[in-house]
DNA sequence: ATTTAGTGTGAATAAGTATGCACAAATTGA
DNA sequence: TCAATTTGTGCATACTTATTCACACTAAAT
């Protein structure tokens, strides 16, 4: 059955006529080894092929180097940029991406269960809900929970955040300066922390301003749902002149679906506002006005974090980053010149 | 150190008055054990919260159910389509993805060298080329390689690809029918073999059917530099009247240019012509025509070589899947009716 | 009743590496 | 020169689980 033969320590060790302890400390930066030894054994390492087994090695020191990452949908250009610049982050601390899906749907927790058990150093969520009993899970195999772009109520895991209450903030600032009558705003997940953030400080600051109260929608976060919403939108009878989406995925959508569907000159007879601003915002076919969400750094926060909870497992910490609004073309930022 | 204490089958056996063996023996499917013994350890180790610890597993039988996965760039949203299609694919399949950063730019050969010694079952490569050196690691580390959307000469590797030839010459033949008087190649990565199926399937027909020469400038397959590609096409005086891009991601660079840049109307003035067929090809802010690559065949190949792979690691196989072209709104298939 | 086959279990070992411990050799200090 | 320290190395063990072997026992068969 085993017919897969590795070139192990012990062969080394036999051909350069040390032991196989000599082998790992070769192996080790920091061992107590004679360098013209040292030099030797790499030498003849070399000419065999042979590298330390990583299984055996993690099975040892207890932990494996590897960091599990669950994403959802894919087809949100957020992740797919935190997922980019997590990899190469991750990579560059010497650590592994275990990468799986987690959509939150059927079949996809007993996944994560199985994985919990490569003994990660982390498990980080993107936009991943967490279930009690997965978080109970992860307490039982030690492993360390990061919510990226979510929180929970759990207090058992760490996350980071942009500042979702400001975000929207801003942007219900921006919109109301553009003077827009009838706004609308296009949710997503219901449920989420991240939906519910953005929601509760759009519409709290829509009323102390005695703005009306906002259109809602909702798109799910997702492309073919907000399609099916905008649509909704711009068909009833008092259409609304701005809206307001909860990500860009929607955002674009909704663009897609004023322009093409209905005609719509975006940015002067209908204003749409994502949030991320992710890379394709920028696109000139787009020119999407977003509240960004600091990628890099929310990455660089999660890897610090990572270090952190190896040095103390049990610890959390919530973190959370400010953004800002990335004014283009498709809201208007004043009044408009004309009625 | 090793401050983090976890449950072992000795702790179960203990606990439930059993031989380690016997724990073993309940989580392994098929294993000479009594029905009652079985149940009463799995409740014990439910209690306990024990799960196998897979790295121990791993090193015994010595596959570790990890498969390698090199992605390059990710704003290429075919790689991100793959990713996510892979994903699912080999989570169905009870194998792990592990990924990491293969740009083939510096820092990267490394990071493959290492991970190699995860007793891998394969290392899929999405569209990333293999060097000899890389290639003979892989050999050495008895980890099968299978080159996805790329080939190479080694003879070591497996790869699934589509039919670059059939799709190059089929859009060679659609621009041919819409009486194109002068067009352009948009290249990708020089050397790479999908870069180079195409180019020569597309200058072969060309020169065949007795049409001139394409003027060819290289995008990389990247949006950058197809951006700056397209400037230097639609400025120069020969202007053409046709791009073919060799990706997707080139070709809504090239729209994008050509739209918003230099007023073309993409499809009457500007024919635009993509290769992969992208979801986001068929939004209407692109209505991009391309020749598809049929990505979930591809990615069902991938995993049953993957399975054929483990069985035999030291053949290989070569996959070659049709597509299709798909013509949209970006490209005219007939002759203008009015010059 | 006795052999045969089969079932369930534990002891022992193996997978490949890291590391504490002991000891020899080399170096330092007086 | 001798004690004290440092350096380099090997031996043995541990990490955790899967699996072979041997043994006790039950059930079937003659």
């Amino acid at each position: 059955m085993n017919d897969r033969i590795f070139v192990t320590a012990h062969d080394v060790a036999r051909e350069a006529g040390v032991s196989q302890s000599a082998v790992s400390r070769a192996f080790t930066p920091g061992a107590r080894i004679a360098a013209d030894t040292r030099e030797r054994i790499l030498a003849t390492a070399e000419r065999l092929g042979y590298r330390p087994n990583l299984l055996a090695r993690s099975l040892i020191n207890g932990r494996s180097n590897i960091v599990g990452v669950g994403v959802g949908d894919l087809g949100n250009p957020f992740f797919v940029q935190t997922l980019q610049l997590l990899s190469n982050s991750l990579n560059e601390a010497g650590l592994r991406l275990l990468m799986f899906p987690a959509e939150g749907d059927a079949g996809s927790e007993p996944s994560i269960r199985e994985i919990l058990h490569y003994r990660l150093d982390a498990l980080v969520l993107l936009s991943v809900g967490l279930s009690s009993t997965l978080a109970e899970e992860c307490r039982k195999a030690q492993v360390p929970v990061i919510l990226y772009n979510r929180t929970t109520r759990d207090q058992d895991a760490s996350s980071v955040i942009g500042d979702n209450a400001t975000g929207a903030r801003t942007i219900a600032a921006h919109l109301l300066a553009g003077e827009h009558r009838r706004i609308a705003y296009l949710a997503g997940t219901e449920g989420s922390s991240t939906n519910v953030q953005r929601e509760s400080a759009f519409y709290a600051y829509m009323a102390e301003q005695d703005a009306p109260e906002p259109i809602r929608e909702n798109g799910q976060f997702r492309m073919e749902a907000a399609t099916a919403a905008t649509r909704r939108l711009l068909t009833a009878r008092d259409r609304p002149d701005a809206i307001f989406c909860a990500n860009d995925t929607m955002a674009i959508a909704a663009i897609n679906v004023a322009r093409h569907e209905f005609g719509l000159d975006v940015g002067r007879e209908l204003s749409i506002v994502g949030y991320d601003d992710v890379p394709m915002a920028a696109w000139p076919a787009f020119s999407l006005t977003s509240y960004s969400q600091p990628a890099q750094a929310m990455v660089d926060e999660t890897v610090r974090l990572i270090h952190a909870l190896r040095a103390a497992p049990a610890s959390h910490e919530r973190v959370m980053l400010e953004g800002s609004l990335v004014v283009r073309g498709s809201s208007r930022a004043v009044r408009p010149h004309a009625a």
